[in-house]
DNA sequence: TGAATACAGTTGTATAGCTAACCAATGGAG
DNA sequence: CTCCATTGGTTAGCTATACAACTGTATTCA
C-alpha cells in the first residue's frame, strides 16, 4: 500500500535489520545501538558526548541515555573534558578494549551475510543511495 | 565512521525522514505512524488487525498499541469480526473520512518536497532498492 | 464430542528515540 | 569585571517498537 513511500520502506527495512544485529550483538550483551556507539569509543577513545551523538546521528539525550547503559556494564568511563569544563570525554574499559575484534568480526559476518544474499553490488548500491539521501536531506 | 553499513544509514535516514513527516501530520494531531495506520484503515475499511500489522510491517503488539491511540482520538472503531470471533475489524468513523483526502494531499506534499531535494529517478531509485532488500531478506 | 492445538489480540516490560526545559561552564561585549 | 548569550550535558515526559506471556476463540482429530 505504500509501496513508493520512501520513509515507510526505510523505516521498515531498519526494523528488519535491527534483528540481525541484534542477534550478532547478542552474546555480547549489547543491543545493536550500544554495540554502535561502543564501536565508536573504541575507535576513538576519548572522543566528546556531542561528537558522538553527531557520529551516530543521535540527540545528545539518546546519547546520554546510551552511554549511561555502557557506563553500567563497565564498558566505557566518562571524564570531563581537561580542555573545556563543559565537555564529557568518553573512554573505553580495559573490558571492552578485549571485547573489539570479537565485536567488529561478529559485525563485518552480519554484514557479510547479508551482501550474500543480496548480492555485493546491490547492497553497495543501496548503501550509496541512502547515504546520498541523508547528505542531501542534511 | 559507519558509512558502508547498511542498517546505520538505513535507520539514520529512517530518524530523519521522520521529521518531515512528522511536520506534515502535525497539523492533524497525528505522529507518522498514526497517520500512516490510519491510511491504511481509510483505504481499507474493516480490515482485520493483524493484516493491518501484516501491511505496515509492525508487530501486532504494537499495532494495538497504535490503534489504541487513535481510537481514543475517536478516529476509528474496533469491531468483532463476524466470521471469525478472534479476529477485530478497524473501521474509520465519520470524522475519520473527513480526513482522508487532506491527508493524503499533505502525504503527496512531503514526497514532491523530498523528491524536488534529491530527484525524481534518485527517489525511485532509492526506494526501489531499499524495498528489493527488504524483499530479499524477508 | 471433548481435549489438544493453533490463532488473534492484549498486557507486561524493556529499549531507543525525540523535544522541551533545565543546569553548569564558557566566553564576549560593555 | 560583570552580565548575558552560547554551548555541552542531563532530566522529564512522551511515542514507537519488540518479545514473551496471557486470554479467549476456533479448529482438528481420535
Amino acid at each position: 500500500m505504500f509501496d513508493h513511500c520512501l520513509y515507510f520502506n526505510t523505516a521498515a527495512l531498519a526494523r528488519q535489520l535491527e534483528r540481525s544485529w541484534a542477534e550478532a550483538y547478542e552474546p555480547f550483551g549489547l543491543t545493536p545501538p550500544q554495540g554502535f556507539l561502543l564501536r565508536a569509543v573504541l575507535r576513538r577513545p576519548g572522543i566528546l558526548q556531542g561528537q558522538l551523538a553527531e557520529l551516530l546521528a543521535i540527540s545528545r539525550p539518546t546519547a546520554t541515555r546510551a552511554l549511561d547503559g555502557l557506563v553500567a556494564k563497565k564498558l566505557v568511563t566518562r571524564r570531563p573534558s581537561p580542555v573545556d569544563g563543559r565537555g564529557v570525554e568518553v573512554h573505553p574499559t580495559a573490558g571492552a578494549a578485549k571485547l573489539q575484534v570479537p565485536l567488529d568480526r561478529a559485525s563485518a559476518a552480519v554484514t557479510a551475510r547479508i551482501k550474500r544474499v543480496i548480492g555485493d553490488v546491490p547492497f553497495a548500491d543501496v548503501v550509496a543511495g541512502v547515504r546520498g539521501v541523508r547528505a542531501a536531506l542534511k
